[in-house]
RNA sequence: GGCGGCGUGGCCGAGUGGCUUAGGCAAGGGCCUGCAAAGCCCUGUACAGCGGUUCGAUUCCGCUCGCCGCCUCCA
């Protein structure tokens, strides 16, 4: 079975699904203040290979996914806009997902709003406040640290030795510099809601933990994010969690950084570039592509020449497959190779270790170009229905790269090309290819006839 | 200051106590081609430095140097 990297551990451990068969992953999402940037997207991609691969596995997931609609950068970006929160919210959540179906991110089963959730955090900060854990500050509600022996594991690290590091700025009437704040008190007459404690608004750390237990209940198999989000984010989760005695999830789980130079991409630094930019210019598989050629907890960095190799791979993936439908090989009736199954599930159960899985397959590809030099077809057809199957796995669906549908004065083109070529006038040919090229169209000659696509 | 991680061939990027050079991109040579492109074949002898453990270390341990992340909002 798989296993994977435990934050909490900081191991990787076996991961046993808390139901056979079944398996219930919570993933933190998005604040929607602005556009995704591309670390946004390396996080998604990578939960969504995760989800993928335990379906694939034959697991009956339950993938939740939350929208955060609730924060003090929206009401920021609203105010400076002269327009309501709900509207900026409901803008950027649209934007979100229609990136997010361009990079082939599957939506979670469910999507939770913390706005739809207050009632049920309000009730949450007031069992925390009966337990003892939560107490009353200057400015809003506040959970006590201290009450949680283990506090610190995610960032594997004592309360004392985070105390020693905390550049949080002090406020008198906190217990410890690490207590954080449950409800948040605001004027009533600005973004709001109300409680017994009077109008305010939630702390971000509570709304994932009503989500995720009114979804996925107590307890459930995996919690997963950035790894940002480890400490103080996740920390805090499980802080409230813990006083709640909920068994909550099992496992941690997060992915490393999107790097810019040496840089951590973010927002606050504002190296970012959103995912929408990249996709103008690149194919949304070539992205997916290289996360998978890094190991999700590794840092990316992703530059144009990063970029630029993907896309050339893929290219070449998608060529191969081009390959196969010109030679006219049927791979619907192809039986996968199970040898190849086997090494993508040992690679993949070795803490989704794509950089090996993709690896294998790009030598499944050149096999499938061996056995077409061959004449071996059927040999072939079976290595490239194997070679889709398992990207198709990640994902990434290939596909041939001869266009649909030519513009007629392309065709045009290239029928005088061939006409010119079959009286040898090569000159001419040349001169038309160099047309087809500024036009942004390669053509290819094959023993099939020429080969067009775009470039 | 505390904690964690990293340093692999031109670049990106896995992995391992000794089998056999992961893989990608780029480069050089060859085959093929009218020329290209695609494809195939061949080529580069890498694991920061210094010690230690070991029959043997890139892989284990220690130290040094360099880099990064978290301890504040952040995927």
């Amino acid at each position: 079975m798989l296993r994977l990297f435990d934050t909490a551990v900081g191991d990787i451990v076996e991961i046993v699904p808390i139901a056979p068969g079944r398996f219930s992953m919570y993933v933190c999402g998005p604040t929607v203040y602005d556009l995704a940037h591309l670390g946004h997207g390396r996080y998604a991609l990578v939960f969504d290979v995760l989800r993928r691969y335990l379906e694939w596995r034959g697991l009956k997931v339950r993938h939740v996914s939350n929208i955060t609609d609730v924060d003090d950068k929206i009401l920021e970006r609203a105010e400076a806009e002269n327009r309501s929160p709900s509207e900026v919210a409901s803008e950027f959540e649209e934007k979100w997902f229609s990136t997010m179906a361009k990079l082939g991110v599957l939506k979670p089963h469910e999507i939770p709003h913390a706005t739809a959730y207050v009632g049920q955090m309000v009730a949450l900060i007031g069992r925390l406040l009966d337990e003892g854990v939560a107490y009353l500050g200057e400015d809003g509600i506040y959970f006590d640290v201290s009450k949680v022996g283990d506090y610190g594991l995610l960032a594997r690290q004592s309360l004392e030795s985070l105390k020693a590091g905390a550049r949080i700025a002090e406020k008198d009437f906190k217990k410890s510099p690490m207590d954080f704040a449950l409800w948040k008190f605001s004027d009533p007459s600005s973004w709001s809601w109300e409680s017994p404690w009077g109008p305010g608004r939630p702390g971000w750390h509570t709304e994932c933990v009503v989500m995720s237990v009114d979804l996925l209940g107590e307890e459930f198999d995996l919690h997963g994010g950035g790894l940002d989000l480890s400490f103080p984010h996740h920390e805090n989760e499980r802080a409230q969690a813990e006083a709640m005695h909920y068994k909550f999830s099992h496992h941690w789980v997060h992915n490393g950084f999107v790097m810019v130079g040496s840089e951590k991409m973010s927002k606050s630094l504002g190296n970012f570039t959103t995912l929408d930019e990249l996709l103008e210019t690149t194919d949304p598989r070539a992205y997916r592509l290289l996360v998978l050629q890094s190991h999700y907890r590794s840092p990316l960095d992703v530059n144009s020449q990063t970029v630029a190799e993907a896309s050339r791979a893929l290219s070449r993936l998608d060529s191969t497959c081009q390959r196969v439908l010109d030679a006219g090989v049927d791979m619907t009736s192809s039986q996968l190779d199970e040898e190849e199954l086997q090494a993508f599930r040992e690679a993949m159960d070795n803490d989704l270790d794509t950089p090996t899985a993709t690896g294998r397959l790009f030598e499944l590809r050149s096999k499938v170009n061996q056995l077409l030099d061959d004449g071996m077809l059927e040999e072939a057809g079976k290595a490239c229905a194997t070679m889709e199957h398992l990207f198709g796995a990640l994902g990434l669906t290939l596909h041939g790269t001869e266009e649909a549908e030519l513009p007629s004065n392309v065709k045009e083109i290239v029928e005088r090309r061939e006409e010119a070529r079959s009286v040898k006038d090569f000159a001419l040919s040349d001169r038309l290819r160099k047309e087809l090229s500024d036009l942004g169209f390669a053509v290819e000659d094959t023993p099939s006839g020429p080969k067009v696509k775009r470039r």
